[in-house]
DNA sequence: TCAAAATCTGACCGATCGGTCAATTAGCCT
DNA sequence: AGGCTAATTGACCGATCGGTCAGATTTTGA
């Protein structure tokens, strides 16, 4: 049975990741939550607390998955690289709204410790893939593929008809895998498993 | 000698590339610019107007581009495809804070005539590279490859350190052509040309 | 020169923003 | 039943938002 404070985190996720944090007003997610606005100030004290409550989650299980996998297992040919990545992806639809407001608003939300700590953790990522390496060609690998999935997943102009989260998980799983190889592009390897094409 | 609607235009692409349109005031684009409110509201109408007239410009060149290259010559196999690709890099970067905008704050700015105008160009492009097939795949790919490029041009939390335009107008060509080539993929061919790594 | 046109500004407007607070209601424990 | 706490609310606050307007200033052109 979810509570009057689980509703406000749900209705504020989704209107957050739709009209931005700017763009949303806490008197639109009282009224989608059925509750004043008096009401969501009482269980989060700021826009800024209920905002942090959103993401919060999303980024405590980023934050496991990296403790898990560890920044030794991720050399640069490693096969540990694997199943980070497989992680990463899981960790991308799981989280796609949240991942959505970190990618596209982190930079009109500066100052905001949650997002701040966001910042912090892709930029650890980034040092997983670049290491010691660093080229430019690497640094644009990694930032199309962050950037790129999270705009895909947020189903932007460029929609996914069915929702087939299958599907969808494997062809990122192909794309990305693509991107981040060091050296050779692995794509025809696990080509096709989910829709018949 | 640059007029005073040039400086707010100038200024506003800067400031609702950084903060957003919604978390940008007049107040801000006027102070910046060395002038009052209301002069800005002399030049242009409404701050939707003055959204407008800085993206116009990006939205009128991709026209040219579009109909530049023409349907019929992209072709999934076509030679014009690598036309089209560098022109559209090359349109990415001198656009890149117009782009910025457009892809990341689109879904919030709906009902903005100039926003609209630009998801159906992103549409349009869309169905350039997609054609009959249409995979999941593909469409991820295209995805990623489009919001990527946006949202490494816009320097996030994945910082590039030298804006080094050469190397990095070379980098993202060879990682879109890999995206979005139809079948194999063409890094090895034009691997280094910018920096010496 | 001088009036017409273009440019610029401070004062002001209604609306909405995030946030506070006292008062009311609902649930719980003994 | 009765008291205690948690939950909810409407009224209200100062600040800021986009936008209007009358008037001052500058530029232009015949």
């Amino acid at each position: 049975m979810p509570t009057t404070a689980d509703d406000l985190r749900r209705v504020a996720l989704q209107e957050f990741a739709a009209a931005g944090y700017l763009g949303t007003s806490l008197q639109q997610i009282a009224d989608r939550a059925g509750v004043s606005k008096a009401t969501v100030l009482y269980h989060f004290t700021s826009k800024e607390v209920l905002l942090e409550a959103v993401l919060s989650p999303a980024l405590d299980q980023l934050d496991g998955i990296l403790g898990q996998v560890g920044l030794a297992g991720l050399q640069r040919g490693g096969q540990s690289r694997t199943e980070f990545l497989e992680r990463f992806v899981d960790f991308l639809l799981e989280h796609r709204s949240a991942v959505y407001i970190f990618v596209n608003q982190a930079t009109s939300l500066v100052d905001i410790p949650v997002v701040e700590r966001a910042n912090a953790e892709i930029e650890l990522i980034s040092r997983y893939f670049e290491e010691n390496v660093g080229s430019v060609e690497e640094k644009v690998r990694f930032g199309v593929a962050l950037g790129g999935a999270a705009y895909l997943l947020a189903g932007a102009p460029v929609s996914m008809p069915e929702p087939d989260l299958g599907a969808l998980r494997t062809a990122l799983l192909n794309v990305l895998s693509d991107l981040l190889a060091p050296s050779a592009p692995s794509r025809s390897t696990t080509r096709s498993t989910g829709t018949a094409d």
